[in-house]
DNA sequence: TTGAAAGCGGTACCAA
DNA sequence: TTGGTACCGCTTTCAA
């Protein structure tokens, strides 16, 4: 049986409120008193328990976030860095996955009373994030999670435009002609990708689509050949997975990159660092987006909903 | 403010009992109540304070996970996965990371309540596990965290040297002579590298040992120069980056893998297979381990405080 | 069938 | 400086 504040109030023959106080560091508490209870605490191995605590006061340290169920590196990476964030504010990651509606008010109804606020890294962009929530107390934050409709809620987009038109425009400027984009219907990335062409000399170049069913590995290695045969000198891959399978043909089939082919993804994967040869790639603004998501919990403190967008741009790395 | 039972009851003018009653879904409610409770409830929007009722029945479906500060791409999907299994027996992960023992303390005191088990992912050896463990009354679970001297916790042991044994073997049959261990200190791959010279004929091969000061991709990109010059013709690196990171090298100076010199790496990180030229890699048993983290949590339902060792075997698997 | 009431373990108002 | 007590919201016993 775990050691409550009864429990000890009643050893040290005090009350409730006294081993409260002491407890917390407050002051109304004579020295005599004040050292038994200490000891007695001490001895009896006191730990708070914290549901009480969050249950009385109506609010807790931990964030719900929700995630895909399949992520890429960077993502993960970008999680983790989340994590640190939240820990040095005192605050906890309490984790669930992207799912079916249902699953997902499930989720968020097992969560009621423990969590305050939940962030979105994902979102399905077939469910209406509005009727789906409505009903429910929490906060919640959707970071780049493409184009939600929602008026309630607080919504963090990631501008990639900028970065993918400078990728482009700089395929663009090293002399080549043929540009392919490789990937699945990402709007974003689509009419980043459109934008660089109608600042960068449109008639000069020319742009291909290739689609892939999903955007891993295998599936950048599998859509070589068509890359190939449509004879492009450049490759924009939407994520650095597609690249990087793309890479490993390049390397079996002994093309050279980036002579005969040059090649961007898109992600900013590590393991793109060290791929034969380096990718270069448009990262994620990670630590903007994560200080930004730390600065609404902190600073906000969420505590009425409130609506409101922010807008972090990205910028293109070359590694 | 939120919609409670009490608030239910007053609205349909009942009480507490029935209205909890019919939103349990338990009988002994007239029809008519039934209904109109029914209909109120939805109309507000009611969704029970889980918070609440945790506090109420001691108990959760939250499990604590202590992970590394920094983790491999494997143990991000071993991860990945544990999370998805949790989820399928309704059960969520609260993350923290492994820090200090003061903070890593005050991690625990913040969960009291909250989470019952917490399942340590790393553990730093240095810190004596049950002296900092002492007078939490949560469940431990430490998985795969090398020699944790514990009597009061469940451990999960993985023996991966039946696996760097098996890749060491079969380097040692395709006629290598020379072959290097490159890393830092890892007890357990150390010893399982020591143990297949001893089952292979140990007169007829040399071993050299190769230390770094990470293991990390760079590590292994800055260790090439000295493998090489050992002249080697087989190294096993204790974990993929390090390996990749040698792949890297190996690239840019022509060497061939792995005609010059064979490599076998360690975690089965995925862009391994997407390398050039693949990696052969020793496996994390992901599945199992992750398996008996849920039976136990599930089956045992970790009621009362037990002592018990899991030990998961791995094998080598070449891609 | 119904509902009053006693918790779960802290918090903090208010009166002594 | 003390300590009694109402309360957070839900669960469940027990009596009506």
């Amino acid at each position: 049986m775990a050691v409550t504040l009864k429990k000890i109030a009643e050893a040290s023959g005090t009350s409730v409120r006294s081993v409260n106080r002491v407890l917390k560091g407050q002051s109304g508490v004579g020295a005599e008193k004040r050292a038994a209870i200490v000891q007695i605490a001490k001895e009896l191995g006191y730990v708070p328990n914290i549901a009480a605590r969050n249950l009385r006061l109506r609010q807790s340290n931990f964030v719900g976030i929700i995630v895909p169920l399949k992520q890429s590196e960077a993502q993960q990476r970008r999680l983790a860095d989340l994590q640190a964030r939240l820990e040095a504010e005192g605050m906890f990651p309490l984790m669930g996955s992207l799912r079916e509606p249902e699953q997902l008010k499930q989720m968020l109804r097992e969560w009621t009373g423990i969590v305050s606020t939940v962030i979105f890294c994902a979102w399905d962009s077939r469910i209406d994030s509005e009727s789906l929530l409505n009903g429910f107390s929490q906060h919640y934050i959707f970071v780049d999670c493409g184009n939600i409709s929602n008026q309630r809620d607080i919504i963090i987009t990631v501008d990639r435009q900028a970065g993918i038109r400078q990728g482009v425009a700089q395929l663009a400027q090293s002399g080549r002609q043929r540009i392919a984009y490789c990937g699945y219907n990402m709007p974003d990335r689509i009419s980043g990708f459109n934008s660089a062409f109608e600042e960068v000399s449109p008639d000069k170049i020319g742009k291909i689509f290739i689609t892939t069913e999903q955007i891993d590995f295998a599936d950048g290695y599998n859509a070589a050949p068509e890359i190939m045969t449509s004879r492009v000198d450049a490759v924009f891959f939407i994520t650095d997975r597609l690249a990087l399978g793309f890479l490993k043909y390049a390397y079996e089939h002994k093309i050279r990159i980036p002579e005969d082919i040059a090649v961007i993804g898109f992600d900013d994967d590590q393991p793109g660092h060290y791929s034969c040869p380096a990718l270069s790639s448009v990262a994620h603004p990670i630590s903007e987006i994560n200080e930004k998501i730390i600065e609404i919990l902190v600073t906000k403190n969420l505590t009425t909903k409130e609506f409101s967008y922010e807008t972090i741009y990205n910028q293109r790395e070359s590694s």
